[in-house]
RNA sequence: GGGCGGAUGGCGGAAUGGCAGACGCGACGGCCUUAGGAGCCGUUGGGGAAACCCGUGGAGGUUCAAGUCCUCUUCCGCCCACCA
C-alpha cells in the first residue's frame, strides 16, 4: 500500500511557494505572530538536531497561521566562522564557495522537510549586505564608548604562529601540531556589556514566560554580589590595598590577606626579602598557564608568604600577605582578606599552610534552632570545615553579641563611616572580547593611524569588505594581516597612510540582532526599518538549543538595550517565550560523526518522508527532554499517516449515501469535538507529543465507525505536523483552498456534556468497583449509590463505615 | 564545589493529589499470502488456578487517597565552576 509520499510532498511544498502562502504581511487586522528558530551555522546537511529544532517552531507557526493570526516565520544562516576557514586550511577552498555551498545544502534540506518560512526574507550573515551593518552597530557602539581596545590574554600556538580559540586548544596543545599553546597579551576589542548589567539583571523579572532555569542561569552569569571593598594600609610603604567581601561580618577574622600571582603590588612586596626569588618563580609558573590549566588543577591551592604585612583598619592589626593561585586577578580587587573560620577555601589553605583560624561568628549552639544550629563549638582546632552560615558576633570588638545578619550591616556601615572602606558591588559579567585574529568574520571597521591613533571608518564607506584573496593557511597569524591591499589604507582624518584593523568580529556578534534584520531585510539605510520592527517585535516564540541559554541569550537582550537607546527600538526585550528543546540521541549518546552513529534526515525522508519524519521526531519526547533516536519506532508514525491515508480513501469510494452522516453517532461527534478541545490546547503548550497520541486515538474511534466530519477534523488537527499529506487529504475530501490557511476547527462545548460518568469506589482509598451513574447525582445521591454496590458491601462485611469522602463526578472512598 | 533537571513495563513515554502504564515501539499468538522485513485481528507490568496480592530508584512522613506534596538518601544527566 505505502501512501506516494515522494509526489505528494513535492506537489504541495511547490503549491505553497507558487502562492506565497507563508509569506509575512505587515498588516495590523490581525494579532501578529513571531516565530523564530536560532537560525542555523551552515556546516553541510541538515541533522536530527535541525529537524527537531525547526519542525517544532513549524507545529508552531502552521497552527497560529489557521488561527488567523499574520505569522512571521523567517530563516536565515549564520554563515561567519571557523569551521569554514578550517574547511579552507585542510581542503583548499575558498571560505566562501565552501560557505555557498553548504547554505545551498541546508536550504534544500530544509525545504525537503516542508517548513513554512517566508524565504523572501533570508538573511546570510557572510553577505556584505549583511555584515556592514555589523559594522554600523560597531561604530556606534564605539562612539558612545562602548567598544574599546585593550590588552587580553590569548591562547596562542608559538608553531603555527597564530592565536586559538579555546575549542581549538586540545590537552593544552594547538590542535593541528601539539605544540603546548602559550598564553599570550595582545590588543583587542572588547563590547562594554557591563554597562548595561544591571539592565540586564533587572529585566529578567519580565521574562515570565522564559524557563526559570535559563532565568537562573543567566542571573548566575552575571552574577551580582554586594559587598564592601575595605582598605588594608601594607605596613611600610604608605600603600593601600583594596580588599572585596561580601562578608563585612568577618572583617574581624581575617588572618592574613590573599593577593592573586598577577597583582600589581606582588613584586614591590617582595624586592629586596628574602622571599624574593621563590615568590617569583612561584608567579612566573602560574601566569604562564591558561586559565583552563589553572582551573583544571582543581582544589590544590598553592601559594607563599611574600614577607609584607597589611593592617587591618578594623583593629589595626598586621598580618601577613600571601600570594596564591586561588585568587584571581579578574575578579573583585585581585586581593582577598582571609577568614578561615568563614570561608571553606581559606580555612583549606589556612590548615595546609598553619596560619590561624580566629573564630567571629560563633555557631549557634546545637538544637537551638532547627534549621540554623551547628554541633561546632567555638574551638575551631577540631572543626573539619568553615562555617559559613549565620550565628552570633564574637571578638568583633563593639559588635560583640549581635546576629551576624545584624552584624553584617552594622560593620559595613561603621567601617564606611570610619573611612575605612565603601559599600560596592561587584559583577561577575566581564566585557565581551569580540576581536579573533581570523579571517571568516565581519571586518572590525577601524584604522590604526600613526598620527590620529585610532579612527573609526566613516559610515558613508561601509561595507568594509573582507577581500576574497587572503592567504588562509592557519599559520603566522591574522590572514587579513597579510592583504597589502586590505591593510594599506589611508587616514580617513589626516589623510596620511594607516593602517587597517585586521582582527574581525565573533560570530556571536552576527546573531545578537539577525532577529530584527528579518523584520526588514533589504533596509539600505538603517541596520533594520524602525516602523517594521515595531510590527512584529518582540519575537513572540524563540525556540533553540540550551547550549545557547547564557551567551546568545544575553548577547541579544544587550543589543536590543542598546539599539534602544539608539532610538531605534521601542523595546525592553527581544524575546517574549522561550522554549529549549532537548537534544537527539542514539543510545544514550549526542549523534556525532566522530561516534559514527548519525542518522541522517535525508535517508529518512527517502523512505518514509517528510511528514513520518515530522510526526516521530515529535512524537518520540515532549520538546524540553533528550530525545532517543529508533530506528524501528518511526515505522508506527509511517503507519499512522498510512491508516490515516487509508481513511480517507475509503471514504472517497463511498457514496455520499454510504457515508454516515454528520450525528449519527454521538459518541464519535463526541470524541471528534473532545480531541480539537484536547489538540489544541497541547498544540498551545507545546505538548507535541500528546497531542499526536490524541490523534491516534481519534483515527482509532473513527476506523470503527467512520464519520465524514471526524475524518475532517482529524486531517486539519494533524495539518500542522504532517502538512503534505493532509493538504493532499484535504483536496481529495473536496476542498478548493489550500489547508494551511482553513480556519483552525473549533469544538462544540455542547457537545462535550456527558449525561453518565464513571465512578469509581473505594475502599480505604483501594479501587474496588466501579460504577455508571448519571451526571448531577449529589453527594447523598453518590454515597447512597456506593454504599449499595455489591463489591463495596463485601469489603464492609456489614460494619458500619467509620467515614465517607464523596468527590463529585469522580470517586467515592468508604473508610472502614 | 555551586545551580538546574531527571529516575515510571523489555523500550520511548502518559497520568488537574483521585482507575498507574494513555499513545507508540518491541515481543507473543492468529488471519491473509507462493512469500513477507507488507497488511489485518488479538494478547502483553510482575505474581497467582482464582479471589486477590505486589508494583513509579531507596527510607520515612503528610492525607480518606501519593508517581504527584514534605524530609532524608542513592544514582544519572546538563550547565557553570577557585567569584571573595
Amino acid at each position: 500500500m505505502a501512501y506516494p509520499f515522494s509526489e505528494i510532498e513535492s506537489k504541495w511544498r511547490k503549491r505553497w511557494e507558487e502562492d506565497g502562502v507563508f509569506r509575512a504581511v505587515a498588516d495590523s487586522s490581525a494579532k501578529k505572530y513571531y516565530l523564530l528558530e536560532m537560525f542555523p551555522y551552515p556546516s553541510g546537511r541538515i541533522h536530527m538536531g535541525h529537524v527537531r529544532n525547526y519542525t517544532i517552531g513549524d507545529v508552531a507557526a502552521r497552527y497560529r497561521l489557521a488561527r488567523g493570526c499574520r505569522v512571521f516565520h523567517p530563516m536565515g544562516f549564520d554563515a561567519f566562522g571557523q569551521p569554514a576557514e578550517n574547511a579552507a586550511i585542510k581542503q583548499k577552498v575558498d571560505p566562501a564557495t565552501w560557505t555557498g555551498d553548504c547554505v545551498g545544502e541546508m536550504r534544500s534540506g530544509l525545504k525537503r522537510m516542508g517548513f513554512s518560512y517566508d524565504w523572501d526574507r533570508e538573511v546570510v550573515t557572510c553577505d556584505p549586505g549583511y555584515y556592514r551593518w555589523n559594522q554600523w552597530i560597531f561604530l556606534k557602539m564605539f562612539e558612545k564608548g562602548l567598544a574599546y581596545q585593550a590588552e587580553a590574554p590569548v591562547n596562542w600556538c608559538p608553531s603555527c604562529q597564530t592565536t586559538l580559540a579555546n575549542e581549538e586548544v586540545i590537552d593544552g596543545g594547538c590542535w593541528r601540531c601539539k605544540t603546548p599553546v602559550a598564553p599570550r597579551e595582545l590588543k583587542q576589542w572588547f563590547l562594554k556589556i557591563t554597562a548595561y548589567a544591571d539592565q540586564l539583571l533587572a529585566d529578567l523579572e519580565k521574562l515570565t514566560d522564559w524557563p526559570e532555569r535559563i532565568l537562573t542561569m543567566q542571573r548566575n552569569w552575571i552574577g551580582r554580589s554586594e559587598g564592601v571593598e575595605i582598605w588594608f594600609a601594607v605596613q611600610g610603604s604608605g600603600q593601600r590595598l583594596p580588599v572585596f567581601t561580601t562578608r563585612p561580618d568577618t572583617i574581624f577574622g581575617a588572618t592574613y590577606v590573599v593577593l592573586a600571582p598577577e597583582h600589581p603590588l606582588v613584586e614591590g612586596l617582595i624586592r629586596g626579602k628574602p622571599q624574593e626569588a621563590q615568590v617569583r618563580r612561584f608567579v612566573e609558573g602560574v601566569v604562564r598557564r591558561t586559565k583552563q590549566e589553572r582551573v583544571a588543577e582543581g582544589i590544590q591551592k598553592e601559594g607563599l608568604f611574600t614577607g609584607g604585612f597589611a593592617v587591618n583598619p578594623v583593629n589595626g592589626e598586621a598580618i601577613p600577605i600571601w600570594v596564591a593561585d586561588y585568587v584571581l586577578m579578574e575578579y573583585g580587587t585581585g586581593a582577598i582578606m582571609a577568614v578561615p573560620a568563614h570561608d571553606q577555601r581559606d580555612f583549606l589553605f589556612a590548615r595546609e599552610h598553619r596560619l590561624p583560624i580566629r573564630v567571629v561568628i560563633q555557631p549557634p549552639p546545637a538544637g537551638s534552632d532547627p534549621r540554623g544550629s551547628d554541633p561546632r563549638g567555638s574551638d575551631p582546632s577540631g572543626w573539619s570545615e568553615a562555617f559559613e552560615g549565620e550565628g552570633t558576633q564574637v571578638n568583633s570588638g563593639q559588635f560583640n553579641g549581635l546576629p551576624s545578619a545584624e552584624g553584617k550591616r552594622r560593620i559595613a556601615a561603621w567601617t564606611e563611616e570610619q573611612g575605612m572602606a565603601k559599600r560596592t558591588v561587584h559583577w561577575r559579567l566581564r566585557d565581551w572580547l569580540i576581536s579573533r585574529q581570523r579571517y571568516w568574520g565581519t571586518p572590525i571597521p577601524m584604522i590604526h593611524c600613526p598620527g590620529c591613533g585610532v579612527v573609526p571608518v566613516p559610515e558613508d564607506q561601509l561595507p568594509v569588505v573582507l577581500p576574497s584573496d587572503a592567504p588562509i593557511t592557519g599559520e603566522g597569524g591574522s590572514p587579513l594581516a597579510k592583504v597589502k591591499s586590505f591593510v594599506e589604507t589611508s587616514c580617513p582624518r589626516c589623510r596620511k597612510p594607516a593602517r587597517r584593523e585586521t582582527d574581525t568580529m565573533a560570530t556571536f556578534f552576527d546573531s545578537s540582532w539577525y532577529f530584527l534584520r528579518f523584520c526588514s531585510p533589504r533596509s539600505q539605510d538603517l541596520p533594520f526599518d524602525p516602523k517594521e520592527t515595531a510590527f512584529w517585535m518582540p519575537v513572540d516564540q524563540y525556540i533553540g538549543g540550551i547550549e545557547h541559554a547564557i551567551l546568545h541569550l544575553l548577547y541579544s537582550r544587550f543589543f536590543t538595550k542598546f539599539l534602544r537607546d539608539l532610538g531605534l527600538l521601542k523595546l525592553e526585550e527581544p524575546f517574549a517565550r522561550l522554549l529549549t528543546q532537548g537534544m537527539v540521541l542514539k543510545e544514550g549518546e549526542v549523534m556525532s560523526k566522530s561516534k559514527g552513529n548519525v542518522v541522517d534526515p535525508d535517508g529518512v525522508i527517502q523512505r518514509y518522508g517528510a511528514d513520518t519524519l515530522r510526526l516521530f521526531i515529535l512524537f518520540a519526547a515532549p520538546p524540553e527532554d533528550s530525545l532517543e533516536w529508533n530506528d524501528s519506532a518511526i515505522e508506527g508514525s509511517w503507519r499512522f499517516l498510512n491508516r490515516v491515508w487509508e481513511l480517507v480513501e475509503s471514504q472517497r469510494g463511498q457514496t455520499p449515501e454510504g457515508q454516515t452522516p454528520s450525528g449519527s453517532d454521538p459518541e464519535l461527534r463526541r470524541k471528534t469535538h473532545a480531541a480539537i478541545k484536547r489538540v489544541t490546547g497541547e498544540i498551545e503548550s507545546f505538548k507535541f507529543n500528546t497531542a499526536i497520541s490524541a490523534l491516534m486515538e481519534l483515527r482509532n474511534a473513527i476506523e470503527k465507525n467512520n464519520q465524514r466530519e471526524a475524518v475532517e477534523v482529524l486531517v486539519q488537527l494533524l495539518n500542522p505536523f504532517a502538512p503534505h499529506l493532509t493538504e493532499e487529504l484535504w483536496e481529495r475530501l473536496g476542498h478548493r483552498e489550500i489547508l494551511a490557511r482553513t480556519p483552525w476547527p473549533r469544538h462544540d462545548p455542547a457537545l462535550l456534556e456527558e449525561s453518565e460518568i464513571t465512578l469509581l469506589l473505594q475502599v480505604n482509598g483501594k479501587l474496588r468497583s466501579r460504577l455508571t451513574v448519571p451526571v448531577g447525582l449529589g453527594e447523598e445521591g453518590l454515597k447512597a449509590r456506593a454504599l449499595a454496590d455489591p463489591a463495596v458491601r463485601k469489603w464492609l462485611d456489614g460494619k458500619p463505615p467509620r467515614q465517607v469522602i464523596v468527590v463529585r463526578g469522580r470517586l467515592v472512598n468508604v473508610v472502614v
